[in-house]
DNA sequence: GAGGTTACTGACAAAAATGTCAATAACGAA
DNA sequence: TTCGTTATTGACATTTTTGTCAGTAACCTC
């Protein structure tokens, strides 16, 4: 009867990892660029070029996708924040160095729509990880610049607030007045490095 | 053929801006409750008590509701924002309240998940009327308090970026790890006004 | 090569969400 | 009271999105 004779583009078979990796990659394109709403199957399985049977035969469902993104993202965040080494001497420029790379991971990276992404979803419970993270980092990393613990907890609290907001709606609001989209994160710093100089000085 | 015959309870009818806004009320609710994605033609209209053929009697598409409520909280927020008198004298008293206003009204009143929902669906274009908004708060009543105009929109650029991070994200991130959900904005509005503090002083 | 495993796919089915329409019923005006 | 307007609605139609399934083909082992 049905005579099946298609000249398709050859397949290309992956590793399972492989595949699931490169569909999350193009689901966080999509998400960067489009937003939430954007993560449909057929969006993801095209962006990603492969059929939408392909993306269930991996993840069972859409909404697996989006689970399996949060995870992935949440891990990329943690793992780049964990990255920063802070050596027990110079405490003025590490600082620095640690604030721009926060603040740079949820601009850049995306973080701050991660962020934003999971709180109108209700889903932070998925971030229970950070709590772990932020006590590993006040203990070990600041704890050995002479920081007590829970101020250091403070400040890790103070930071990635400020830099939900920056990352999220600085470039935005900036660029609506009238002002550089980086003018924002500049401010923020500015003033947040001057407060952690108060505190330490 | 088709007898019709059914004790429905019976019907409310509303003059059509009664109905409008009741419509929106039900939406904004779902909004700031579960996130923009629980905003579905059926999931507005049983919140507002009506069938979903009325919904879209008044407003056309569901995606038409959701462009009115994006454009009733702008206007409400921009409403509250410039209700806020501020003096010419007694400067820090004001800046005080001024800032809490602005920081209750994206913690508790939806707007930094306003904010975070038009930046999500990148419908920031929204928000021009934000310019001239600023451009007059900045003018007029922080003029009067003798603050240059360029340095009045910096400071109102910083303080609603941030005010979006800890409305957002910070009761959140604050009980992630232990500490009181009002714990971010203490911390940011403590900084923010030394900050502002050392401008003026 | 031959055969087995399984990633991959198109065609189809199911479900969910949106939108249409003719009929109904409040409400005000004549 | 009667009548006209129109907000309201249930039933239905359409569109969109998700999910199923049997067949295909890439890759590996023997």
């Amino acid at each position: 009867m049905s005579i099946t004779k298609h000249k398709n583009s050859p397949r290309i078979r992956r590793t399972p990892e492989e595949s699931r990796a490169n569909i999350l990659s193009a689901a966080e394109d999509l998400l960067v660029e489009q937003g939430p709403q954007s993560l449909r199957l057929a969006d993801v399985a095209k962006r990603a070029g492969v059929a939408n049977a392909t993306v269930l035969h991996h993840f069972g469902s859409i909404d697996a996708v989006q689970q399996a993104l949060m995870e992935r993202m949440i891990a990329d965040l943690v793992e780049n924040i964990l990255s920063v080494e802070i050596p027990a001497d110079a405490p003025l420029e590490v600082r620095t160095a640690g604030l721009k790379t926060l603040f740079d991971a949820f601009e850049t990276r995306g973080a701050a729509r991660l962020a934003a992404w999971l709180e109108l979803t209700d889903e932070t419970s998925r971030l229970t990880v950070v709590r772990e993270v932020v006590q590993e980092v006040a203990q070990k990393k600041m704890g050995n610049a002479g920081v007590p613990a829970d101020v250091a907890e403070d400040i890790i609290l103070l930071s990635v607030t400020l830099a939900v907001g920056v990352g999220l709606f600085g470039p935005t609001l900036g660029r609506l007045i009238g002002k550089p989209p980086e003018r924002a994160r500049e401010l923020t710093l500015q003033m947040l490095m001057g407060y952690l100089e108060g505190l330490s000085g």
